[in-house]
RNA sequence: GGAGAAGUCGCAUAGUGGCCUAGUGCACCUGCUUGGAGAGCAGGAGUAGCCUUACGGCUACCCAGGGUUCGAAUCCCUGCUUCUCCGCCA
């Protein structure tokens, strides 16, 4: 969220911002509540004033035994008017946090204005999209063909959009899993957690899943506890509500955790295969840093991400979105997508965002620093380091033979017990 | 799942309806003192919101949310967390 002074006094800079966005915000509305608000508040606290004043006044006066009979029925009528000018304060109170709570993060002003996906820019290409001089195979058929994923018996299970993996394809998944987290804590330095996958109310509101996309997240039934949808979720509010030390900071963590997805609203798109599934394995980074750090930290981010593509051996472009394409919560982001030959599809494996201090100020992030300032909120980044079940398609593909067999590629060969090929029966 | 106990200012504690807008100790910051440090002495410190050009004032916050009362850290209800015991278990 944004802090409400700001949109106070910038009504049009957040006008601006939700529109670059493709949010619909009724700001001006929203002056009129918070100035109704304060109005409000004014005349409540001023009788509280004077009710904490008779009340003080009445103590005393049964200590001296005297009778404040008057006093305290005047104070009685006192304290209805206050109960009458609350209920209010609450009405108002809801609409306020209503609004406040789905203003989208500003973008950054480095950020290219745009409508959709067709106004984000390519930053770099990385590696020649692999041609192979025969038909390639869609991952559906390879995984099939080599008995290491089964999609029918996956939806007789749970029902459509869900992967069973098998002998080496779930060995291939916890190898992927094992590499890319030796990666980021031995050569990147974050430090590893292993988070809980239900989080309650309060934790998806802090990282901005909720307001806003309720419908998009698994919830239980007889608890108030939502299915991650992404590591981001446990792993940022590891640090709601405290205050950390200027000297902590920058904080690295690095997750891996299934993630799950209602995929609300995508019926009917990429129903085939891993491209689109409700539940999926997903390393994750996140950042707590000093805000005049936090977009070097970005760049930093995505090229640890990228690290491990590149020694996946499979070629990828980094995509610099622009602002109608860019998510609630962030002011900058990064997406990394993967060729996969068999579907002919660009994959997004990875989304690497600076939520600046949007994110701090809901789940309440703050740092202090040594020469005794204030405590300021600290800046939250996070990506994907990267995503599986999308990163599994690519190296089917990519890495695919003539034959039907699945090279596998050199850095994954030592987690695999030294396998150098899914070879077929 | 059942029974019981507890949750107070960074930490430790005091506080069982008005003297608590929370006392004390430790830690912290600023002075004084000292060659310098320590001790000692004096003072100051939280978060959020509202009002004010400013100095400053006010409101709320004793796990959270409700309730009783003129008045709640204190009494009642619900929830959460922690601890102890029992049951059930990977």
């Amino acid at each position: 969220m944004l802090d409400v002074k700001f949109i106070r006094e910038n009504p049009d800079i957040v006008k601006k911002a939700a529109k670059d966005k493709n949010v619909k915000l009724d700001v001006d509305g929203f002056l009129r509540i918070d100035k109704e608000r304060r109005e409000l508040l004014k005349e409540v606290e001023t009788l509280k004033a004077e009710k904490n004043k008779v009340s003080d006044k009445i103590g005393k006066m049964m200590k001296e035994r005297a009778n404040p009979k008057e006093l305290i029925a005047s104070m009685k009528a006192a304290s209805q008017k206050i109960a009458k000018i609350e209920a209010k304060v609450e009405e108002n109170t809801k609409k306020f946090k209503d609004f406040v709570y789905n203003v989208p993060n500003l973008p950054h002003k480095s950020v290219k204005i745009g409508l959709g996906t067709e106004a984000n820019r390519v930053v770099r290409d990385w590696g020649k999209p692999l041609k192979h001089d025969f038909e390639a195979k869609t991952h559906v058929k390879i995984g099939e063909n080599l008995n290491i994923l089964d999609f029918g018996r996956a939806a007789k299970i749970s029902g459509t959009g869900f992967a069973l993996y098998k002998g080496l394809g779930a060995r291939l998944e916890r190898a992927l899993l094992n590499f890319m987290l030796d990666l980021h804590t031995k050569k990147h330095g974050y430090t590893e957690i292993f988070p809980p996958f239900l989080v309650n109310r309060r934790s998806m509101i802090g990282t901005g899943q909720l307001p806003k996309l309720e419908e998009d997240m698994y919830k239980l039934k007889d608890d108030d506890l939502f299915l991650i949808p992404t590591a981001e979720v446990p792993v940022t509010n590891i640090h709601a509500n405290e205050v950390l030390d200027e000297n902590e900071l920058p904080i690295y963590y690095t997750a891996y955790t299934a993630c799950f997805r209602r995929e609300a609203g995508s019926y009917g798109k990429d129903t085939k295969g891993l491209t689109r599934v409700h539940q999926f394995n997903k390393v994750e980074l996140v950042k707590f840093v000093k805000p005049e750090t936090s977009y070097d930290e970005l760049e930093k981010l995505l090229n640890n991400a990228e690290t491990v593509i590149q020694a996946l051996e499979l070629s990828y472009r980094v995509i610099e979105l622009c602002t109608g394409d860019l998510s609630f919560a962030a002011s900058k982001c990064y997406d990394i997508e993967l060729w996969a030959p068999g579907i002919k599809k660009w994959l997004e494996v990875s989304s690497c965002s600076n939520f600046t201090d949007f994110q701090a100020r809901r789940a309440n992030i703050k740092f202090k620093s040594k020469g005794g300032k204030k405590p300021e909120y600290v800046h939250t980044l996070n990506g994907s380091g990267v995503a599986l079940a999308r990163l599994v398609i690519a190296i089917l593909e990519v890495h695919q033979t003539k034959d039907g067999s699945v090279n596998i590629p050199e850095a994954l060969r030592p987690y695999m017990d030294g396998l150098n090929v899914i070879k077929s029966a």
